[in-house]
DNA sequence: AATGAATGAGCCTTCATTCAT
DNA sequence: GATGAATGAAGGCTCATTCAT
């Protein structure tokens, strides 16, 4: 009904607005430290509403790490189907680049990077989903294209720590930016930034993998 | 009386044993998690005893992050006196190889790790002093070691990028372990593993470094 | 419309759904820990329909007290019109046994006896009529029987005082059962130690009446 | 010190204060509906003493009935060391008034009867122990004197359905003491009252047992 | 006649801190 | 220097009830 079609776009249901709220405490709090209150009142609902809709805290966190993917992949869709003509090389430029900028986007996939560091130091049981269904598909994307780049026939061990090798230089930035921001105060995370960090990224780990692809094994 | 000098001989004194018992408590459940009676009750104290020594909770977890400071220096040194007569290749390696090592040592080494960990994910008024005194000094010694393999005269932009470059790698297989033992559960951290990756990381890097030694600025 | 018909006669209404689910959750665990979702959910209905149909929860345990009250009766008619023939000392054991047996009677019987366990310890305003309509006329038969056992003109103090001698010493065994199973483990209900059960009660009791019967007052 | 001694009469430990206030609220209300706020505001304490204390709701209940069970123990010992002169018809009476007596005392001593009560409808684990340290000896002292009237060998089911019998009358009058308010309105629990129904129970079993005398097994 | 969503009061428990000793 | 008792604030959760449909 239109009255529906109203009500839906002037109030957000409450358990819509439940996840927007809790997306952005449990970010900037943790779970432990996130307080149903805090969750429902910024969601202008009640504090049984919680208990009603998730079944409770933790159900309301793993719900809303399942749905900060889904915002984050429909901003930054990793599956991009890219440009067929493109060499490796440039493909792995524009990975590493859209990896600093879902990294550093700000917004609802903001929570997921925040999310996903408090994971890194306190995994709980939906890691292991979050694994299987979000990280390994990406996991093999990437270890497509780097085998591509590799060339012959790298063993197994080899193209996993040259996967990590590029990965950790783009976490790295996310992860440690507390201290990055203590040690070199000017660093800044702006759009010409990332782009400026992806080129020193795809070259730095152009030159190792060439390298890596000289050695057997 | 003579029976306290007996108790204090014997019994490490309560201050020391506090010490102890917030580090591993800390560092497993974090400054949130983590409870007064928990920690008193493994250092075999009183319950007022950390705001009677420490002035409480805070004021012990900031003694308890210097503590751990001062632990991991004391079993590995990073300030080693290397031989001068080693090239700045073979440097490297032993950098990258000590580093992985100390992230990856258990005991009061280990806390440091946990506890640096989560103040990347909620940084606490410590981490300036932290950084100041502790990272900074590594981190310039590291700069000066990849100035010399850079050659030339090198921007401190292009610097800092190399040496994020080269610690990021060794970071995040202690960052991201909890993804790491899922994705790749065979993926073992034993002294032989450590020093393959020591190898990769290394052989990696100076390939990129080279790669950056050509490039202007 | 003819599917609500159908409905109709294939489920049972939700009314008297409810009833049979909150007969069974009442007695299993009494007018407070029983929870209304408990009960709608057992009877497939909606957690409003306890507030629609009997205005609350408080009016849906009266309801069921009489609603378990009759299904008893139905079952174990209390005033048999037993065969005059018989001689009252036969009646009495007839009387007594019947009792027990609907003690220790299983399914919608047995929830009188619970409920009615519990309105002991607890009465609540529905106890008055259950009284007045349900036990009193019984109280009335047996000591209609008592007296032809007692003879001459036993004061109503007498005759009371025997009644409650008869009548204890049959709810004993159902009220203190978890005394009694703790105490004696070997100690059964089943048919025949029921029927012992009756044979002992009655002729312990018989010798008091006889005893009684003597005595002036 | 004097201090110390002005204070212990003054005002009661916390841990004191609590049981008492526990007992009265447990005892009316039962373990459920009983909240501990209310018990502490009775008990001049703070909510959070409970779980200092006793470790809890649960705690504090287990804890109240052995007070109890104390309370009543002391104020009406069951092992009085009897007059061996006296006959075991006199001794049953005794034993019957006695039992009354508690059954109808009131102050701490009522906890008690409320308190099992409960216990009856809704067993909990702390029963086990209660039958174990308290009932049983008692159960055991009856059949020794029940023995005595029985006289030659009688069968050890045959002393169980007596002494149920006996127990069994006197329980009735605390048990069902709503129904028999409602029935019999003028009935009384007066001290007079306690001995004539003391004097029944007696006679009616003392016929009975010599009735089960005669029996054989 | 019946329901899914939402509410607000209340409960037990935990915890860091303080106080008197 | 060190402690056991006690405190008050706060948190997650449960539950009977109500409301709009």
């Amino acid at each position: 009904m239109a009255q529906d079609k109203v009500k839906s776009t002037l109030e957000e249901p409450t358990r819509q607005q439940l996840l927007e709220a809790a997306g952005a405490v449990f970010a900037e709090h943790g779970f432990r430290a996130a307080t149903i209150r805090q969750i429902c009142q910024r969601a202008g609902a009640n504090v049984a509403a919680v208990n009603y809709h998730f079944d409770g805290k933790a159900g309301l966190y793993a719900e809303v790490l399942r749905y900060a993917h889904h915002c984050a992949e429909e901003r930054h869709p990793t599956g991009v189907a890219l440009d067929k003509s493109l060499t490796p090389e440039r493909e792995l430029e524009l990975f590493v680049h859209a990896f600093l900028q879902r990294l550093f986007d700000e917004g609802r996939t903001a929570w997921l990077g925040k999310l996903m560091s408090r994971e890194m130091v306190e995994p709980t049981t939906v890691l292991d989903s979050v694994v299987e269904e979000q990280i390994k598909p990406n996991s093999q994307r990437l270890q497509h294209l780097l085998r591509r780049l590799l060339g012959a026939r790298p063993s197994v061990e080899r193209v996993r720590l040259c996967e990590m090798s590029v990965v950790s230089q783009c976490l790295f930035y996310h992860h440690c930016r507390p201290v990055i921001s203590r040690l070199f105060p000017g660093f800044d995370f702006s759009t010409a930034a990332l782009r400026r960090l992806a080129a020193h990224i795809t070259q730095f780990s152009l030159a190792g993998l060439r390298r890596a692809k000289k050695e057997r094994v």
